[in-house]
RNA sequence: GGGCUCGUAGCUCAGCCAGGCAGAGCAACGGGCUUUUAACCCGUUGGCCGCGGGUUCAAAUCCCGUCGAGCCCGCCA
């Protein structure tokens, strides 16, 4: 570790300004009057070497210092975007102390905007002030930070080198600010249901288990907000949404995460086609607010958000990529092909659903809505046919929602639950992949509930799309990795410091 | 869970195949420079080669194990 060396030319520069009466951290505030975009707005016209007398008042990051002798050119980079500072011996205060100034300090200036003779627009610094002190060295300036677990698990760095990473998380925000909107324009209603909950529900996953001391019981963080939000049915709620985290307990790859964010929504009185009418306009709807245009480009293709969008039965999507007619096919037949193809379930209706990843998902490029699930793996599905009357929305060959008429029938409800637990008791998987039952939820139903249909959206996907990003840990900020272990903080390294600040 | 790849200075990377003093650029430090923008020039500092074991006179390099990360497959609607 090199990192005691380097760091202490920072810890000593600490000290100088202490000793000047310029300790950083004892600063509060510092009144800012522009940002880097504003100025850069305002001023871009100007003439190579002419000088405004408009003064500003800046802060932000020094990025980078370029020192010429009796000129000092800097870069500041702020939330709105980065601009050039210059001091000079003859013009700026205090223009010595500017060697206790590193890349990476948090700095404000008062100066003047002024357009260099290269052509910068540039801030000529009158007084300056260091805002917070860098005790750890910048990242190269010109490769960056570019290691992708540190970029993960020091994501303030990322961000403060990589503006491409910044900038994913505004439009989320943008895109998230879209979803709201369009929803409460609809009337529906934000609603926030329980994260730590008795019986998990709502989906097939492995959840989190945790314990209540005062309660002294076993609690689960919830898997998805479904069947509480149906409980908001009951109680005469008609149209209701929630951004719910969720958490599943099971492996990590590029689509999912530990603990993700999913976009949940109910609304009462229609039918499953109308909301697929309905998300069809709200993504396309969003999409053209975002980008101006349907299309857009992800990983190299060109996916268009147009409506009408295709919509057909998971079982011709199977058959239309030249997978098998399931149909035809009687329970051995179809569990010898499946077999062939290295496919294991008990369930037929898992056996389908493999049969179309397996030959039909990734070829939907464009938002295409996959109907009539099988019943035995949708368990809180009303029938259609031989079916369930579900579907899920895939783009760019990713799960991206999955909705379906919500099953209001009490005593349907708790036979679903009982052959779930039929199945688990069976099983050879510790009954990961079956739903317990949850008798409140029954009992909620048997207060009625009117027909209602509801969808959960994936939306860390859906970022991965309009992001153009290959995995979703791009579009988490913080994503889930193993515990870092011998992590050394600079008190520990240097404990004289911890002398300075009693 | 299976396969493949990677881990060397704060950052970006060489060195490993074929064992022989631990390297470069950037950053940092000292000096020069009043219009640069990857500034430049001269000099200096900086290493648990992820970790543990083995082979060897000698290991960053070869072998085994282990930890972390990435990609693919399986699994997770």
């Amino acid at each position: 570790m090199t990192l005691p060396k380097l760091v202490k030319d920072y810890i000593d520069k600490l000290k100088e300004l202490r000793e000047l009466g310029k300790d950083p951290f004892i600063i509060k505030k510092f009144e800012k009057d522009a940002d880097a975009a504003y100025v850069i707005k305002k001023f871009s016209g100007l003439e190579a070497g002419e000088e405004t007398d408009y003064k500003v008042k800046m802060a932000g990051r020094l990025l980078s210092k370029r020192k010429h002798g009796g000129v000092i050119f800097a870069d500041l980079k702020d939330s709105s975007g980065k601009i050039q500072l210059v001091f000079r011996k003859d013009y700026t205060d205090e223009f010595k102390v500017l060697r206790l100034v590193d890349r990476g300090d948090i700095i404000g200036v008062e100066g003047i905007v002024i357009k260099t003779k290269r052509g910068e627009l540039s801030i000529l610094v009158k007084s300056w002030v260091v805002l917070s002190k860098a005790l750890r060295p910048l990242p190269d300036k010109w490769h960056g930070l570019e290691d992708i677990e540190t970029r993960y698990r020091q994501r303030y760095v990322d961000f403060i080198m990589n503006e491409e990473s910044r900038k994913s998380f505004i439009l989320i925000n943008k895109v998230l600010h879209l979803i709201r909107s369009y929803l409460n324009e609809n009337g529906f209603i934000e609603v926030y249901t329980p994260i730590l909950q008795p019986v998990y529900g709502g989906a097939f996953a492995r959840p989190f288990e945790t314990y209540h001391h005062f309660l002294e019981e076993k609690m689960y963080l919830r898997i998805a907000p479904e069947l509480y939000l149906k409980r908001l049915l009951v109680g005469g709620f008609e149209k209701v949404y929630e951004f719910a985290p969720c958490f599943r307990n099971e492996d990590v790859d590029s689509l999912h995460n530990p603990e993700f964010i999913q976009l949940e929504f109910y609304w009462a009185y229609i039918e499953l086609k109308d909301l697929m009418d309905f998300l069809e306009k709200m993504f396309e709807s969003i999409v053209t607010n975002l980008v101006g245009d349907t299309k857009i480009e992800y990983q190299g293709k060109i996916i268009d958000f147009k409506r009408p969008w295709r919509r057909l039965r998971m079982v011709d999507a199977i058959k239309e990529f030249g997978g098998p007619d399931v149909e035809k096919m009687g329970d051995e037949e179809l569990f010898k092909h499946a077999e062939e193809l290295g496919i294991h379930e008990e369930r037929r209706g898992e056996i389908i659903e493999k049969l179309f990843d397996c030959y039909a998902k990734d070829r939907f490029v464009n938002p295409t809505f996959v109907t009539h699930f099988p019943l035995d793996i949708s368990p809180l599905a009303k029938k259609a046919g031989g079916y369930a009357d579900r579907m899920e929305l895939y783009i760019a060959g990713m799960e991206v929602a999955n909705g379906f008429s919500e099953l209001n029938n009490p005593i349907e409800q708790y036979k679903r639950f009982k052959e779930e637990e039929e199945l688990r008791k069976k099983s050879d998987k510790k009954g990961l992949e079956t739903m317990p039952m949850d008798k409140d939820y029954v009992r909620a139903l048997e207060y009625g509930m009117p027909p209602a249909t509801g969808v959960g959206v994936g939306l860390g996907r859906f970022f991965m799309i309009l992001n153009d990003k290959a995995t979703l840990r791009e579009v988490i900020a913080f994503p889930t990795l193993a515990r870092e272990e011998g992590i050394e903080v600079i008190p520990e390294l240097y404990p004289e410091v911890m002398d300075w600040y009693d």
